[in-house]
DNA sequence: TATTGTTATACTCTATAACTATA
DNA sequence: TATAGTTATAGAGTATAACAATA
């Protein structure tokens, strides 16, 4: 007597759903994916808006000090600084001290956009992490942080 | 008197790390990074071990169905079971009762070298998360399947 | 008419090599 | 000699449209 080919009715993943970085990833996925939609209006994709809200922050930042923050490749960040500027959302400064540098700066539309998003991203917050209460939220982000920071 | 160019010794990423996705995102990063490198004798990239995985835990279970759990879209599926049954660890057998389906199955190759996959998985699973206690470690796929799941 | 698997293709993201100007 | 910024380009990863076979 043969043995019959098994079907799947239910599948089973188990063994994935044990592993960290498996539900890290469907995490963040997960809140990217709302991140997305709500960030369209502004023209911002997760990237763009972690640059703007980083130069916010630190004017003056120099591509490089954006590239280790972010861990972006700096071929990959003029594209995006030239679209920036294109929108008038941010300039470029020569570098007070190092010739070679650019300091970046938000223009005053640029500071506008990243505070209404910023407003945006915290309110996302709140209703995705809403899931969970406010200690169990404090408590993701210490655990997250724990494994990521060396 | 001019207002002096400002510039940045320390970048201040306090805003973006306050963010639950951003956190996600570096914690899985971070998780994915070590995993492509003890993954790599096996020849399995993040995805190329899921789908293994999935298939060994669930024999004979079709394209579509692996592509609704890991959230691929079937195209993308293709090229990597063709891989798969030209290294010969998987094999596509007729669908029993869909003449349209076909279901997956490994080879005792295939079985061998996921099992093996499996245990450096969960070994790198203890040294990762190891920065973290055991209770700590439960709290944090809890809390990940809690932000993930609808 | 809808679904499975597939092909072809396009778009985005990420990565590498090499150039320039300044240090 | 090394570094900041840039260009060009290559490679992954991910997306859509359309088709044949089957339900």
């Amino acid at each position: 007597m043969a043995k019959p080919v098994p079907t799947v009715e239910q599948v089973d993943t188990g063994f994935l759903e044990s592993l960290l970085g498996y539900n890290a990833r469907r995490a963040s996925l997960a809140v990217i994916e709302v991140f997305l939609e709500r960030m369209a209006p502004y023209g911002l994709k997760p990237v763009d808006f972690s640059v703007l809200s980083l130069v916010a922050h630190n004017p003056g930042i120099t591509s490089r000090q954006l590239c280790a923050a972010l861990g972006i490749l700096p071929p990959n960040l003029v594209g995006m600084v030239n679209q920036f500027e294109k929108r008038e959302l941010i300039e470029r400064q020569p570098h007070p001290h190092d010739g070679r540098a650019m300091g970046l700066h938000l223009t005053s539309a640029g500071q506008k956009l990243i505070r209404d998003a910023e407003r945006t991203a915290a309110q996302l917050e709140a209703e995705v992490a809403g899931r969970l209460t406010p200690a169990e939220q404090r408590t993701l982000l210490r655990l997250l942080r724990k494994v990521y920071l060396k």
